[in-house]
DNA sequence: TTCGCTCTGGCAAACGTTTTCCCTGAAGCC
DNA sequence: GGCTTCAGGGAAAACGTTTGCCAGAGCGAA
């Protein structure tokens, strides 16, 4: 609990810039400038002119703080991610900052990276800041830490993992809507051994997507029996392939629980020579901005993260503006669908088992 | 200056939980809880743990606002960057974060989305937080915008292009260690049509890193007549490289003024079948942290974000903690180095005049 | 003219801290 | 035991806003 002191004030000799001076040189009550400044109608047109042309000339900008002090409202959202540095999120925080000004509000942006004194730090942080909502964007918070939160009757705005409880509002992910797509393009260009590399155990969304992997298998009678756990970075996809590689059947096609794992995907098949989209066709999730560049460009299952920040937003706004805290649960949903780039293409009819890749010593059939 | 109104306190009924409800719990006066909190050492060690106690058992958090409404200082660091998108500036976010959150701090981070509105709007955003400094690592700010913030002298950090004046820092950037590096490395490949892509002319530092190539190339006596613009982007590495294939004796080898530029090339080669490092050698320059995952992996200048974040944040930490602007200007350097992969290789002998690609109708010699 | 109503705008009380100043009591010294 | 010193802790004044309440002005109607 101990913390530095706030300490004195840089320049005690800077000179009084506050509502007070512009009352003075207006000549009006500091109550009149507050109320042109917040454009309450009541003030006289005249006066208001007044008072904002004083405003101009001193280049006076109110002091949030003393604002937020009296009228109970920071006028800050939190946002917590997990890392800014995944290429997930930036897209995210860049939509949101944008909303934010359009709103005059602030992000208080905060990463967990994966750490749980991090997390704690970052619950702590939003709560010293007083923010007016906090969307979690992030997995595996604990409960204990968002009571804190819910405790002070802070709004929360999560994706897929909030806990059901008013005052919550959940954004659902319909993950099988793109993996249906993305399995049966697949299918559609002959495969039929079509492997998964899935995200963490320990994330709901990861686990959601293997379930829809899963299902949309099913649909079609294909088995599920090429999955192999990643971790949602690029070195989980480069493990996963070279297991694939190992096996007497590898695949002729994966689909990764997230881009970034395809990427990794690419990034070893390129090492072991192995020819995207000719010898294995890849698929990726989230649709980062960065799947339209790589090399193929990546085939993936888009996730709007500019809906999803934009959805996140209005929510926080809505039930930031409210005066009481809502009753009724909030849902929203969003939806997934495939987009076709170059990273897929027809099935080889076969591959010979165990084919030592770079030595291309193995014979290749068809 | 309308501005929406900070409106009542959402719950009224909400119970008070500030420092005097914890004063009253332990029978002490708020004065000594506030010196509890600050880890003063006057307070008796006893009465420091009878009040801690009570502040931990209520969850109690001090309000910042408060602290910050009259200690003066808001113990929040401004951070102006071009856009979060741009995937040079997520690492340096999170470093600044980490820092941040070891210092207690918080991130107030914009973004101009290079619209001057915008740059207006995150110099006021600044001012009216009451930031304790600004890092501004974003290029072609208007001077009128950093008068706002000089006048009431908010500590400044600049990458670059900072004004020479007293309490600004500058961390000025040696490109030309890192790129005489790149262009002797690719010298050394027997490359001797070296082509330069270089940013947007109005950015400080594009020019800054174009000038080192010109050096450079001059100190080992190569011309450098293939010298294209480009905008930082990939799109602007794809254009160049067209152009490029255009010219009756297109160069070996392509230095590029940043990442996404080198990325741009790469991916415009893939499209147009010409094979890297084979048939072309591309190195960029910021070493993002994508550049080890393209494909292939891509050779770079690096300019360590990690380094510069460190770098601004300590600066304006040093600055924000003294009580007096400091008198003499505070300069840093940053070094950059060559970091090797695979987007280079040995200067094929020469390439057949304008060769056309895709139908390889063209002879290769070597 | 007087009453009462509507508007406008000022006064002053919050908001939740930090920090100055001062008071108390205890310890140290002769 | 009486004096000085000093450490510890409390009362209260800031910090810069917003806003409830009220007073006065202006005006129309009786």
């Amino acid at each position: 609990m101990v913390q530095s002191p706030f300490c004195k004030p840089r320049f005690p000799q800077k000179p009084p810039m506050d509502i007070r001076e512009i009352a003075r040189r207006a000549k009006v009550s500091t109550a009149t400038v507050s109320r042109t400044i917040n454009g309450i109608p009541t003030v006289d047109p005249q006066l208001a002119k007044r008072v904002r042309k004083v405003i101009d000339e001193l280049g006076y900008y109110p002091n949030t703080q003393a604002r937020a002090l009296v009228s109970g409202r920071s006028r800050i959202f939190g946002l917590i991610v997990s890392e800014i540095t995944n290429p997930f999120f930036p897209e995210i925080v860049q939509t949101f900052e944008n909303l934010a000004v359009e709103n005059n509000y602030e992000i208080l942006l905060t990463s967990t990276v994966h750490d749980p004194k991090r997390m704690e730090s970052s619950v702590r942080r939003m709560i010293e800041r007083r923010v007016d909502g906090v969307a979690i964007l992030t997995f595996g918070m604990e409960d204990a830490l968002l009571d804190h939160l819910r405790f002070r009757k802070v709004p929360l705005v999560f994706v897929d993992v909030g806990p059901d409880a008013p005052g919550i509002v959940n954004i659902r992910i319909n993950y099988l809507n793109g993996i249906r797509q993305a399995v049966q393009h697949l299918a559609a260009l002959r495969h039929t051994r079509i492997a998964f590399i899935a995200g963490p155990s320990n994330l709901k969304s990861a686990m959601a997507r293997k379930a829809a992997f899963k299902t949309s298998m099913a649909e079609i009678g294909l088995s599920t029996d090429l999955m192999v756990e990643g971790n949602h970075r690029m070195d989980g996809g480069m493990r996963a392939l070279v297991e694939f590689n190992g096996l007497s059947k590898p695949p002729t096609a994966v689909l990764c629980s997230n881009d970034m794992t395809a990427i990794g995907v690419m990034r070893e098949a390129y090492d072991q020579d192995i020819k995207i989209p000719d010898d294995l066709s890849v698929v990726g999730f989230d649709d980062i901005r960065l799947a339209e560049f790589t090399i193929p460009p990546l085939t993936t299952v888009q996730m709007s993260q500019n809906e999803l920040a934009r959805v996140a937003f209005d929510a926080l706004l809505k039930e930031a503006q409210r005066d009481s805290p809502s009753r009724e649960r909030s849902e929203y949903e969003l939806n997934t669908s495939l987009v076709l780039r170059r990273s897929t293409a027809l099935a080889r009819p076969a591959r010979a088992a165990g084919k030592p890749r770079k030595e291309n010593a193995g014979s290749r059939i068809g």
